[in-house]
DNA sequence: TTAAATGCAAATTTTTTGCGTGATG
DNA sequence: CATCACGCAAAAAATTTGCATTTAA
């Protein structure tokens, strides 16, 4: 769970937010410890509640205080949703894609690489200045599957090419 | 503004609506088109808008149950965000991907195609069951480059590739 | 006349903000 | 002692829901 990237990307934040001229209070050294640690991309009240557990007397708003610090460090990537809370993804802060469950929510890095060559080509197309790219997968996880009945995912099933 | 394939999309999604069973009442169909006859994504509270113009009482509720239809008949795309209202294609109801101007909050269609190949190996390397997906790109649209005082977009600039 | 459509207002949820207190260098 | 961190509570904003009423097939 201590995996020695982890422990290197904690000490990347750490280093940022000093970098950034903000203290290292125990809560934020817990909120890194907590956000890093988790492996489904917490929202801000799960990452409260793994804070709560060692300095019960934090509130939400310390939280988004300090993501927000994160996030302008570019050190936590924001996945936003609009019904649900926003996730956060502190082991990968760089633009990448998401596998998102639409039955239990859970949000899974996808390793595979983006063509980033194309940014180029968009932004020649269209006139725009690209500063960032968002790529998500909404789908059912194979946990999910086998909950619903189905048979196992079998790894290639028929994935439906509804879109 | 009322382009042909504009009006062959309205006939469209009345005709999914009352597929469906639902009634085409007349603040529906004063829904649609100011839905498909808006350039720019609007967002429910912009239909709201639009939509009382023409019947001064609708209320905002009423606009999102017929959204609600029209998500469930495939017949809009809702474009989700975390801050901000979300945003409703209707002219492009399947999955594509946006550019979306972080300045001036604008939503444009990107022409560009999707690999959909690569749904199929998503599937199977993960397990996953993929419905959907979304892609969106954030960045600078050319008239708010300009107004920031930026030279001309010029069509190829320097795009930052700061993903 | 039965079910659907609608307006209105309240509720929900997430995130932000304002303000006062306390810790810290 | 001046600033930053923080808790608390209120505020904001988007969307959903409950309920009563009107509309319409």
């Amino acid at each position: 769970m201590a995996q020695p990237d982890l422990q290197h990307r904690i000490l990347e934040m750490k280093q940022a937010l000093l970098d950034r001229g903000v203290s290292l209070t125990p809560r934020r050294e817990k909120l890194l410890e907590v956000l890093i640690a988790s492996d489904n991309h917490p929202s801000a009240s799960e990452i409260h509640e793994g804070v709560r557990r060692y300095y019960p007397g934090t509130s939400l708003a310390t939280i988004y205080n300090t993501i927000e610090l994160l996030k302008e460090t570019g050190q936590v990537l924001e996945i936003e949703f609009s019904g649900a809370a926003n996730r956060y993804d502190g082991r990968i802060p760089d633009s990448h894609p998401h596998l998102i469950c639409l039955e239990c929510e859970r949000v899974d890095d996808l390793q595979l690489p983006e063509d980033d060559g194309s940014l180029g080509e968009i932004a020649k197309a269209t006139g725009y200045q690209i500063v960032r790219r968002r790529t998500d997968y909404y789908g059912i996880c194979p946990e999910c599957q086998i909950k619903q009945g189905g048979a196992a995912p079998s790894k290639g099933g028929d994935s439906t090419s509804d879109l």
